[in-house]
DNA sequence: GTAGGGTTAG
């Protein structure tokens, strides 16, 4: 209604001023038909202007890129009779807000722009732009390029510039840099550049650096700030504190909208909390935000992450949508069941696949440890893909190669990262650690370990390392390690002390290990079954089977089948049959179906000569149907895997194979000989 | 006097 009194107010106004006026209210009545998301009527009223100037030009030209219509924006971009920088700046960011595939085009109107420049000119508002297309292709070194070009054109002081060279910095992975263009401008920092650094702080992690200062200037926040903050504890892991800045937010009066709410049902998932998620997902239905395209796939996640996947099934099915996020969160679903057949089937069924649904079907399959399926896929997003390559992709498959053991694979991988110029985040690099680590090649790991700063290596990447250089026999550089991390002030975890016991238990070093367990009290780390299995094999392994039952008796927590078969271990080493007795009939209550603890129990028995006992299980094994995968040796050439298994006869080339095996043995032995006469 | 650029959700 609205905009039709302004159509006759207009009318009247141009039948008394004439054209200068008649122009001017049009564009107005343009710029208005657009923001009411008319686009006809705009069209109509700017074709039926007998007069146009630049505004009117700019005004339609916006209200196509508004309307996500590219290509009649360009179409009129190119006809204008008349252009001037706003109309460049507008086609530009078209070009950059668009939702994919206009980033060459971003960047050949850029290089355009520079011919022109003369006449044109560029302003803050295209550096701005351009800051927002490296962002968005997360292109650290483009991000830096237009920074200094910012500074070099003294366009790099307004408060526009600060939060948009925060947000690319951030989103670029570089956090110092945002930093220092933060703290760079103290003084002037408004709401949406504190904003800005709010969200870098929680994407880097750094949430004690954001909550200062978020509480350092309350009045400086708005509903963005307070959904930073609640989104960015969800995301991190933090579930409680997400609802408890909720609460808080509430009850300071703080106005939250739908943004919010996504939040909060994600911060429910995290906690796998089906009650509250549940009293979340009828409020919203009684509310009417269902419609929300990420509330409602927000509430497919949280029945997902709950292992509730026929809920979930149902409330995708009721928003009837191809909606990539929802199909992600079934993919992740299903895989953590490791039912990797429906991952695949919803994977299959989506017509458009962005990079999340590709991460999550890939990490599904590292999950289930099917790394041909992880590097089959891989070929396949790298061939079919036209998104900007996903960090996320090349850390899953990095991971299939150290499950794997493809150091030819990983390495490929590692070259192609450096040629696609992918910005190395710390994840990633971590990732090629633990890859060249876990393939064997220790010095590599070490190279690229040392590519880390001082300031960016957290604990993850500590962690990497020192279970690398235990891994490797080198416990001396692991417990050197912990030891400069904590001269660093980084904050060991539970996977920190994993790693140091790990060096303890395979080198035998009993007192060292207990000094390490008693001192994660010392660090707040409760110990997990992880641990205390560790423990309890590093005794077994010791031979010290007393020890070992004395610590089971103090293991305050359930003791799943890690601790019983590690213990079991330990009965095996010192031959006591009577204690693995004991244990047997706790091991297959928490483990019924595991193949493999039917063996090694009657390993156990087979080792003592007790072979009554050894067919008992056996037998127990087949009446349960239960089978062992049977252990395997492999090898990578050129045209795929070849799997073994000991005495394999199954290859078609396996004679010709045994023979060159019974060759190489021989070729080994008198290595082997002369290296031993050298010695002595 | 009109038109273009900055922060948060799955």
């Amino acid at each position: 209604m609205s905009s039709i009194s302004i159509y006759e107010s207009n009318k009247r106004n141009s039948s008394i001023a004439g054209f200068t006026s008649n122009i001017f209210s049009s564009n107005q009545l343009i710029h208005l038909y657009s923001n009411h998301g008319l686009l006809r009527d705009a069209q109509k009223l700017f074709d039926e202007m007998p007069h146009r100037n630049v505004f009117s030009w700019n005004t339609i030209i916006s209200a196509y890129v508004k309307a996500h219509n590219l290509a009649q924006a360009q179409a009129l971009f190119d006809s204008a009779s008349q252009k001037d920088l706003v109309s460049y700046n507008s086609m530009l960011s078209g070009y950059v807000g668009a939702d994919d595939g206009y980033e060459t085009e971003a960047i050949d109107l850029f290089i355009r722009m520079q011919f022109v420049r003369e006449t044109v000119g560029i302003d803050e508002v295209t550096l701005t732009t351009m800051l927002n297309l490296a962002s968005k292709l997360r292109v650290a070194i483009y991000g830096r390029q237009v920074h200094s070009y910012m500074v070099k054109t003294g366009n790099d002081g307004s408060i526009h510039a600060v939060s948009s060279l925060i947000d690319m910095y951030s989103k670029c992975g570089l956090f110092g840099e945002a930093w220092n263009v933060f703290s760079g401008c103290e003084g002037k920092v408004d709401l949406i550049s504190k904003n800005a650094m709010l969200a870098a702080c929680f994407r880097e992690g750094k949430m004690d650096l954001g909550l200062n200062l978020f509480w350092e200037n309350l009045e400086l926040s708005d509903t963005i700030s307070w959904n930073t903050l609640i989104s960015g504890y969800a995301q991190n892991g933090y579930g409680e504190k997400s609802l408890s800045m909720f609460i808080q937010m509430v009850q300071n009066g703080v106005k939250w909208d739908e943004r919010t709410l996504a939040s909060v049902v994600s911060a429910c998932s995290g906690l796998k909390c089906l009650e509250l998620g549940k009293s979340v997902h009828a409020w919203v239905l009684k509310n009417g935000f269902i419609s929300n395209q990420i509330i409602s796939s927000a509430i497919v996640d949280l029945y997902c992450k709950c292992g509730n996947l026929k809920y979930a099934e149902s409330v995708h099915a009721r928003i009837g949508t191809n909606n990539p996020f929802s199909v992600a969160s079934f993919i992740a679903g299903y895989s953590s069941q490791g039912n990797m057949k429906e991952a695949q089937r919803v994977f299959d069924s989506l017509t458009e696949k962005n990079s999340i649904v590709w991460t999550a079907l890939i990490s599904g399959y590292v999950k289930t440890q099917q790394c041909e399926s992880v590097f089959k896929l891989f070929k396949d997003y790298m061939t079919t893909e036209a998104l900007v390559p996903d960090a996320l992709v090349f850390i899953s498959v990095l991971s299939a190669c150290a499950i794997q053991a493809a150091l030819t694979m990983g390495k490929q991988i590692h070259a192609h990262i450096l040629r696609i110029r992918l910005e190395m985040n710390k994840k990633l690099l971590s990732a090629l650690v633990d890859m060249y680590s876990k393939c064997g090649n220790i010095a590599y790991a070490e190279k690229i370990f040392h590519l880390f700063t001082d300031s960016d290596r957290d604990a993850v990447i500590y962690n990497v390392m020192v279970a690398g250089y235990a891994h490797h026999g080198f416990e001396h550089e692991a417990f050197r390690l912990f030891q400069e991390m904590l001269k660093k002030n980084v904050k060991p975890d539970a996977v920190t002390f994993i790693a140091l016991l790990s060096a303890c238990r395979h080198r035998g070093l009993i007192q060292l290990g207990e000094q390490f367990f008693r001192s994660m009290e010392d660090h707040n780390i409760l110990p997990e079954s992880d641990h205390y299995a560790c423990m309890v094999d590093m005794y077994g392994r010791a031979n010290e089977l007393d020890k070992a039952v004395e610590f089971m008796r103090k293991i305050p927590i359930e003791m799943d089948a890690t601790v019983l078969g590690a213990f079991l271990n330990a009965c095996r080493v010192s031959s006591n049959v009577e204690l693995a007795k004991e244990v047997e009939e706790k091991l297959l209550k928490v483990e019924a179906n595991n193949g493999a603890r039917y063996v090694q129990l009657a390993n156990v028995y087979a080792a003592e000569g007790n072979w009554d006992e050894m067919g008992r299980i056996r037998k127990k094994m087949r009446g349960k149907e239960v089978k062992k995968l049977a252990g395997c040796s492999w090898i990578y050439l050129e045209n795929g895997v070849h799997v073994f298994t000991s005495g394999d006869s199954s290859h078609s080339k396996s004679d010709a194979i045994y023979t060159a095996l019974i060759y190489l043995n021989e070729k080994l032995h008198f290595s082997s000989t002369e290296y031993v006469e050298d010695i002595f």
